[in-house]
DNA sequence: TAAGATTGTGGGTAGTTGTGGGTAATTTCC
DNA sequence: GGAAATTACCCACAACTACCCACAATCTTA
């Protein structure tokens, strides 16, 4: 079973190759819709972690993007700070996507890696790390958690 | 996998040889529209680095460039400033544009270059450079760019 | 419970891509 | 008009990437 297309949810535990290729959890990649050619964009998370779009969602970023006129200082550098890390992957036969070096070095990946679903987006952890910034995340501002609690109902 | 016609993004370390060629990635050959011609316009980027522009793009830019009325002074400098330093340039079996003395220059390029896709066109500089800059942006008020993630990133 | 299907992981290979240099054509300058 | 310099086009090699196949572990189904 799984819920409304282009939607993740639940972690899982996989293993990066030595080509950088990571395997997109099965269940996934059968809530991808269609339209999205089996291919995800991989970019910088905002946390120490890599992030992975459906295609058909980073297209909605891409456009976004593009409306952002240069004469700016403050847009060039949000747009190449965006679009410099990111990247399309469509997986291969056995379900993987490849893993830029950079992305690999900044989110510190080794060998295991945790696969987080986002709802809307898939995050790839080094476990280590996730650790490390729950723990931060503990001391989180109630204050903050009021605010949130105006916006969505849970 | 390519995203959409025209869209770059991603960044590659590539060089510059001797002649002044820089490949342009593959990737990025491929996001090109067949319209194009195989052909980019090189220009000056605001930040010291050299634009490069899919043609039809930059026939875009060079038609809303005239509807600049010269009777404003800044607009005269604004258009001056942008076209003197535009020049087409087809890229070659091997898949490489040649750059102008000029802009060479003007970026500080040297044998390493950092290519850059900013969705609708192509930064060139030269790594060192680049470091520089982000570190400035590093100043930029937060505030006003975490506004502007806010409409943007989902 | 057992057989079949699916899923995750590793590695080999052929085609593509990046880089350097050579030669012919074109332009520039005296 | 001819020589020198510049530009455009072509070829070759090395490195890399994408694709393919194989196997083991897990899950599903009868």
């Amino acid at each position: 079973m799984t819920l409304t297309n282009n939607t993740f949810t639940g972690e899982y535990a996989y293993s990066l190759d030595s080509k950088g290729r990571v395997n997109i959890p099965a269940k996934f990649r059968q809530s991808l819709s269609d339209d999205n050619e089996g291919t995800f964009v991989i970019a910088r998370g905002m946390d120490s972690c890599v992030w992975v779009y459906p295609l058909i969602q980073w297209k909605d970023i891409e456009s976004n993007l593009r409306n952002l006129s240069s004469l700016s200082k403050i847009n060039r550098t949000f747009v190449r700070n965006t679009a410099r890390y990111a990247s399309p992957s469509t997986y291969d036969k056995q379900g993987r996507i490849t893993l830029t070096p950079y992305l690999i070095d900044y989110a510190g990946l080794d060998k295991d890696v945790l696969i987080v679903g986002m709802v809307n987006k898939i995050e790839i952890w080094n476990p280590t790390r996730l650790d490390e910034t729950d723990k931060q995340n503990l001391e989180i501002d109630p204050a903050a958690y009021d605010e949130l609690a105006k916006n969505i109902i849970i």
